[in-house]
RNA sequence: GCCAGAGUGGCGGAAUUGGUAGACGCGCUGGAUUCAAAAUCCAGUAUUCGCAAGGAUGUGCGGGUUCAAUUCCCGCCUCUGGUACCA
């Protein structure tokens, strides 16, 4: 029989389809093992070679896991509301549920071409209603609790609401956006509306009024984690800073232990400090400073040591003292300083240049320790939501306040004395302390510590310490998300929706195009959004990161319809064991799925504290992205395009092009690299940038293509230089790689490539190198003659060493994740075993089971060949057996001074003292150590025998 | 700037706890087969001196520890990723 993947394949699919192999159901009697997978979002492009790559590896680890005793879930779903989705729906203009639809179907094709194992039974998607009515209920949850700082856990709010009633604010320790103080007494005067706003700030999910990233060009608002340098990582538009009225989630309280958590889980060194530097712990303390009246002014600083050197306040803009303080004299200043301010903030992504711009308030604090006045100022660089929104100035031991020091001219004392220190920076925690009366002639460290230890004696401040973290932006003014579950009265007051009522269902909608004003497109749907007189629907709804930070729990028990998963299906899969994705992720989705299992667990709904034990990040596919650079001079009157390779190899001088690179990739179908400029290439970078449709081309064999004036045109810089993606032309689908090579192959290559955090170039010169490697573990079946020849012959001795060795190494590298050499291990067996002609039974069958987590297509056909009636992937993985790698004897180098000088041919098991002798006693040794004296003889057992002389 | 990771042939990359660096694959060179090509098979392939046997050098750079360092320590350089008025 010849080897025919595609019949193999659409053989084997169908029949793992009809019988439900990879079905997965809860087994008290073995052990469980989850291996997750980073669902997708089903955009229209479909999935390229780079999506896979993780996948693969999962699978591979999950058929590993399974055939060695586990029961494992290893489920797939869809990520499916959210700006990708909705976005792809808005260019072509089909409705997102359809869309959305239809490329599930597509990537659900695309997943089956390539043998995935996954329990399709399970899947998810987020967009159904069964399932975002439990995104919703979690929502609820979270607007119903509190965090509780003393009890470090989330609370429900009617404790809170019972304890203002008692004893108004006294006694709260708890996360809050402010801490005003009352007392029962005025908890009770308060209107609906205040007591309202009073919780909104202790709410896990909140309403607050603030600056957020508003992005014109898509409509709505973003997290954080979702603007790069000042513009949306969806599409790259600019974000500006608006003030708009939006839902908030409190994840701030929960900073400390989304740190403290990562203590105990496997996660990569480099991911756990993007998330570290993410939430930005610092430890410092506030300082109270009063001002003239009895108005008090609360900063951070992380130095309280230098507060000798303290020579002025700085504000934040929207520093709520900025208004009261600010003397008239100084209105008009303050004033023409915000409106530059506000202009300023669309632009400041250019980065660079500080900012210096601020203005004087005209008032004046109290320095809390020498009750000197210094001057109290407003300006960019002080950030409203870090710390306290203030600072008190150290010009001489931070760079920004010299720098701002210096530019509006104002004092400057030196506090720390670095004489000694050649090359220290301002900001650098070392020295001794000068002008500073009681820390005089203490160092740094000391006197960070006496100051902490005076300011808490003296009431002036406390140790405190504060994130980098911002709570999370939970509003979108989008069509396609989760509907809150929240409607407002006539007075504007929040009320929740039944959770009976649930699930809040988002409602059909022609015309989902968001409008620039900032409303959702909901809010035009008069009918839903206003159900009777004194009910309004909120009309935003859910980020896209709102149904992926739980998705992975809803897997375990994915058609309940009473819960969002049952306490059985939760205490049986515990948590992932194993998270494969892209680090794309590391600070949005991870930080969130976190902050919601620690939120759950509070809540007693899972049994733990992490959601994700081990997490490996697949590393990108990258597409061949090839530079050209655009000619100066015009040719004949047009812009002339070069390749930057052709410029170089026919050694011209780049000074004769302007310097102004445009990354264009010209790959062919199969990523062929050195294609240059290709007719299809071209023809893909004017589709694309259509204003160059008249610009010359030279191609790599001088030949000019026409095409127009464009003179003077700039070409912007892409700085996504390498990521495969339609942009670029250079999107290789999976699909045509396997019906080229078959599944089995391409899942091997993308494994051979390297290692799989490691981001690569997609080239297809490597495939034919495992395609002959399938060829040729094929003929150890099929003979040329296409006739079967595996026997139950006795095995020649050496094939079992080569087999054993290979089972050995198989499960060592699946277990850490090393594919490629795994696969390198499979070449050497499969070529020994052809040399010698091994036709065994006992051999040949063990080699199937041990390609089958990688090629299961072609091993499940060979296994059924070999007569086995259950699936290869039932099957138990084979284990190595010592004997067979025990060496009957062994070649010992024999080095002096660790260089080779002969080699000795010992048996393992000869005592270390004999081999010593033995290793003395060669005569090309004794000539090397004629009058010399031996230092000592080391003996590596199995690798060598060493004598230093 | 700060934090993290990485630098090995022409290329992708091996070397798991310090033990013969360059496995495996690609590419290249030569040969066999063929009328020829494709495919396949065999041999070679770090650099350098040498006809050869063999020698010397060699894992970004400079030091150190060790009989022995890609691996451990110290100081640099470069690249990649994250982050940046975070007080």
């Amino acid at each position: 029989m010849k080897l025919d993947y595609s019949a193999i394949e659409s053989k084997w699919k169908k029949i793992w389809a009809e019988t439900e192999l990879y079905k997965v159901v809860e087994d008290s009697t073995l052990p469980k093992y989850y291996v997750l997978d980073m669902f997708p979002y089903p955009s229209g492009a479909g999935l390229h070679v780079g999506h896979p790559l993780g996948y693969v590896a999962s699978d591979i680890y999950a058929r590993h896991k399974r055939m060695t005793g586990f029961n494992v879930l290893h489920p797939m779903g869809y990520d499916a509301f959210g700006l990708p989705a909705e976005q792809y729906a808005l260019d072509t203009g089909v409705h997102p549920a359809k869309s959305t639809s239809d490329n599930i179907k597509r990537y659900r094709a695309q997943l089956d071409n390539i043998g995935f194992s996954f329990d399709w039974s399970r899947q998810v998607r987020t967009d159904d209603p069964a399932y975002y009515r439990w995104t919703q209920w979690i929502f609820l949850n979270l607007f119903q609790h509190y965090y509780d700082n003393t009890a470090d856990k989330a609370q429900p709010i009617s404790t809170l609401i019972e304890h203002f009633r008692k004893s108004g604010s006294t006694g709260i320790n708890a996360a809050s956006s402010s801490h005003p103080a009352f007392t029962a007494s005025d908890w009770q005067k308060m209107t609906p509306a205040e007591k309202e706003s009073m919780l909104m700030n202790y709410r896990l999910a909140y309403r607050k009024t603030g600056f957020v990233n508003w992005c014109e060009a898509l409509g709505t608002v973003l997290a954080n984690d979702e603007v790069k340098d000042g513009v949306s990582e969806r599409g790259g538009h600019p974000v500006v800073q608006k003030e708009m009225m939006q839902w908030a989630l409190r994840v701030t309280a929960y900073a400390e232990r989304l740190l403290n958590g990562m203590d105990n889980i496997q996660w990569s060194e480099s991911l756990k400090a993007i998330q570290r530097n993410w939430i930005g712990r610092s430890e410092g303390a506030f300082i109270d400073f009063k001002v003239d009246s009895d108005k008090v002014i609360k900063v951070f600083t992380t130095r309280p040591d230098t507060i000798f050197g303290s020579t002025f306040l700085v504000l934040a803009k929207d520093h709520e003292l900025v208004k009261s303080i600010s003397s008239s004299a100084q209105k008009d200043f303050i004033e023409a300083y915000s409106e530059r301010s506000k202009s300023r903030v669309a632009d400041n992504k250019s980065g660079g240049e500080k900012n210096l711009d601020g203005a004087w308030t005209g008032a004046y604090a109290l320095h809390p320790i020498t009750n000197t006045k210094i001057p109290i100022w407003i300006a960019d660089y002080v950030l409203s939501d870090y710390g306290t929104g203030a600072i008190m100035a150290v010009p001489s031991g931070d760079e920004r306040d010299l720098a701002f020091a210096t530019h509006h001219q104002l004092e400057v004392v030196e506090v720390i004395d670095r004489s000694g220190l050649e090359g220290a920076g301002i900001e650098d925690k070392e020295g001794t302390l000068i002008n500073s009366s009681f820390l005089d002639g203490m160092t740094v460290e000391k006197a960070i510590q006496h100051m902490l230890t005076y300011l808490d004696k003296n009431n002036l401040g406390t140790k405190q310490i504060a994130y980098k973290l911002r709570d999370a932006n939970f509003s979108r003014q989008r069509y396609w998300g989760e509907p809150f579950p929240i409607f407002y009265d006539a007075d504007g007051l929040v009320h929740e929706m039944d959770i009976s009522s649930l699930p809040h269902e988002l409602p059909d909608l022609d015309d989902f195009k968001p409008s620039p004003d900032g409303r959702s497109p909901l809010a035009r749907l008069d009918a839903w959004a206003r159900p009777s007189a004194n009910k309004f629907l909120e009309t935003d709804t859910m980020p896209g990161y709102a149904g992926s930070s739980w998705y992975f729990l809803r897997y375990m028990d994915p058609n309940n319809t009473g819960e969002f998963v049952s306490k059985k299906a939760i205490n049986y899969w515990q948590d992932v064991d194993l998270y494969v994705g892209g680090v794309e992720h590391a600070v949005g989705h991870l930080m969130y799925s976190r902050f919601w299992h620690k939120f759950l667990y509070d809540l007693d709904y899972v049994p733990t504290q992490e959601p994700f034990k081990k997490l490996v990040n697949q590393g990108m596919i990258q597409g061949v992205v090839e530079s050209l650079i655009l000619l100066k001079k015009r040719h004949e009157g047009k812009v002339h395009f070069i390749s930057a390779d052709l410029i170089k190899s026919k050694g011209l001088s780049q000074d004769a092009y302007s310097a102004i690179p445009v990354h264009i990739d010209f790959v062919s179908a199969y990523g062929q690299p050195n294609s240059h400029l290709t007719t299809e290439g071209i023809k893909s970078f004017i589709e694309w940038r259509n204003e160059y449709a008249d610009a010359v081309f030279e191609s790599a064999d001088g030949t000019l293509h026409t095409l127009g004036d464009q003179e003077g045109a700039l070409i912007e810089t892409l700085s996504e230089v390498g990521k495969m993606s339609k942009r670029y032309h250079n999107v290789v689908n999976p699909d045509d790689v396997i019906e080229k090579y078959g599944a089995d192959c391409f899942r091997m290559y993308e494994m051979f490539l390297g290692p799989i955090e490691q981001s690569k170039p997609w080239d297809m010169m490597g495939i034919e190198g495992i395609n002959k490697f399938l060829r040729k573990f094929w003929s150890l079946y099929y003979n040329d003659q296409e006739e079967w020849i595996v026997d139950d012959v006795e095995p020649n001795k050496d094939s079992y060493k080569v087999l054993h060795a290979t089972i050995k190494k198989t499960n060592e590298d699946i277990e850490r994740f090393s594919f490629n050499t795994a696969i390198s291990q499979f070449m050497i067996c499969v070529n020994e075993l052809r040399k010698s002609g091994e036709q065994a039974n006992k051999i040949l069958a063990p080699l199937v089971q041990l390609m089958a987590p990688f090629a299961p297509f072609i091993a499940e056909e060979i296994w059924q060949k070999l007569g086995h009636d259950e699936s290869i992937h039932k099957s138990t993985f084979p284990t190595h057996d010592e004997k067979w790698l025990v060496n009957t004897s062994t070649v010992y180098p024999v080095c002096i001074n660790g260089k080779k000088r002969s080699e000795i041919t010992l048996s393992v098991d000869t005592p270390k003292e004999q081999i010593e002798t033995s290793a003395k006693a060669l005569p090309e040794i004794q000539k090397w150590l004629e009058g010399q004296t031996i230092k000592k003889t080391i003996v590596i057992p199995g690798k060598m025998v060493n004598i230093v002389i």
